[in-house]
DNA sequence: AAATAAAATTAGCCAAGACTAATTTTATTT
DNA sequence: AAATAAAATTAGTCTTGGCTAATTTTATTT
């Protein structure tokens, strides 16, 4: 079954909000994420139920079905295998891939993503730290850990990024973060939860609470040593 | 100035006729094209017109004006980039990319085509031998002279082929015909002006005109030699 | 529990881009 | 030149996927 761009941006938004784990997925919470109106949101689940792409129930709110479920995840597949090869092979920054991959991900063929995958020499994370689903809709589990949420004196690495918007991801390249980056938190101000950090060893820095929840971070760093 | 899908691929069927030398671009020329009514041509022209890519004229029917000649070999230049990247890159038979690259083609980014140009290497030619327009919109002269035309007795390759319809490349690749296979057109037959060929000096084969009008032949071969 | 606020839904409208059917214009024959 | 055929155009319809405004349902306060 194929699906327009409409129904793929739909559904890959509702993924979106299934794997953020909201207990109550809402015709609101959808039209916020998408900047649309409650109202054409309520006439988009009627269509993508109707594909038996998902369920909706005024109680339990919208779910994915087994189809749906794959079906979104071969989408965002599709978005981060493009996302890696335009970084990787022609040259983007990490802030300028996120937009034209949004176009990439909605061509239809068959093999394309998987030949991609292999051409690529089968990337398990996309550019911004985010796992890619597999041809089957598997996934790793994607990092959870913010480096808001540590304590201070831990030692962590940047394993992703949670906003792909351009001016986050501008402000990084400028602090000189990337993925994999060494990240000592030194201090948590408690005025406003502002964060002290060392990068990469260098003298501190003070980002904001918002900054540090959208950075994902794996702490087994030192574990590892 | 940004184009929707339906406005590209207009602009691409009149710029093909353009480069066909059809001396008056009709609205029922563009409909036959497109496979759409003419009806909706007329809306599309006036569209069209109104962003001043063609000019329409009831005597001298659609012209391109030299934004819209200029943006339509962006398109196709998009077109034969990725249909190169889908063959070298990604393995795809000849007869698979056509396809494809239609919905590729539409991507929008402003150094996309640049990027991928310069990571294929400047290709000069795309996998059907058709040239591939430079970033300025110029392109070099399409191949012109056709197999069917040949007198008997000439050897040629293959340069382009005309049709990039799927059945054709696949009864071409059961011929072990490529781009710049040799091919010796060794007789016409007058009855029904079918051609009788060798191809790569191997034992003849005969094959229809219509066949024959759909090879792009380089008869300057044998001179070079 | 009643009042109020928020969310969901319905109804009706709009634009793009296709269509059909009917009409007008232009070309071609006889 | 008149008759006919073909092409172009207009008018009106349909679908997709948005919208606003109004209404109903559900939650939250008081």
């Amino acid at each position: 079954m194929i699906h327009t761009l409409s129904e793929e941006n739909y559904l890959k938004c509702i993924y979106r909000l299934y794997l953020d784990k909201v207990r109550k997925i809402t015709p609101t919470a959808i039209a916020d994420m998408l900047g649309n109106n409650p109202a054409s949101v309520v006439d988009m689940i009627r269509k993508l139920s109707d594909k038996t792409l998902i369920t909706y129930d005024k109680k339990k709110g919208v779910e994915l079905t087994v189809i749906g479920l794959k079906d979104a995840a071969l989408i965002v597949r599709r978005h981060r295998l493009w996302e890696v090869f335009l970084l990787e092979k022609l040259g983007y920054d990490w802030d300028e891939i996120h937009d034209i991959a949004e176009e990439l991900e909605h061509i239809k063929d068959s093999t394309l993503a998987d030949r991609l995958d292999k051409f690529l020499g089968f990337p398990e994370y996309d550019p911004h730290g985010d796992p890619i689903p597999q041809a089957n809709g598997k996934m790793a589990k994607p990092y959870s850990l913010t480096l808001a949420e540590l304590k201070p004196s831990t030692i962590c690495r940047v394993a992703a990024v949670r906003d792909t918007n351009s001016d986050f991801l501008q402000y990084l390249l400028k602090l000189d973060i990337g993925i994999g980056t060494p990240i000592k938190l030194v201090e948590i101000i408690t005025f406003d939860n502002s964060l002290v950090i060392s990068i990469n060893g260098k003298e501190n820095t003070t980002v904001s609470q918002k900054f540090g929840q959208n950075i994902l971070v794996d702490d087994s760093f030192s574990e590892d040593a």
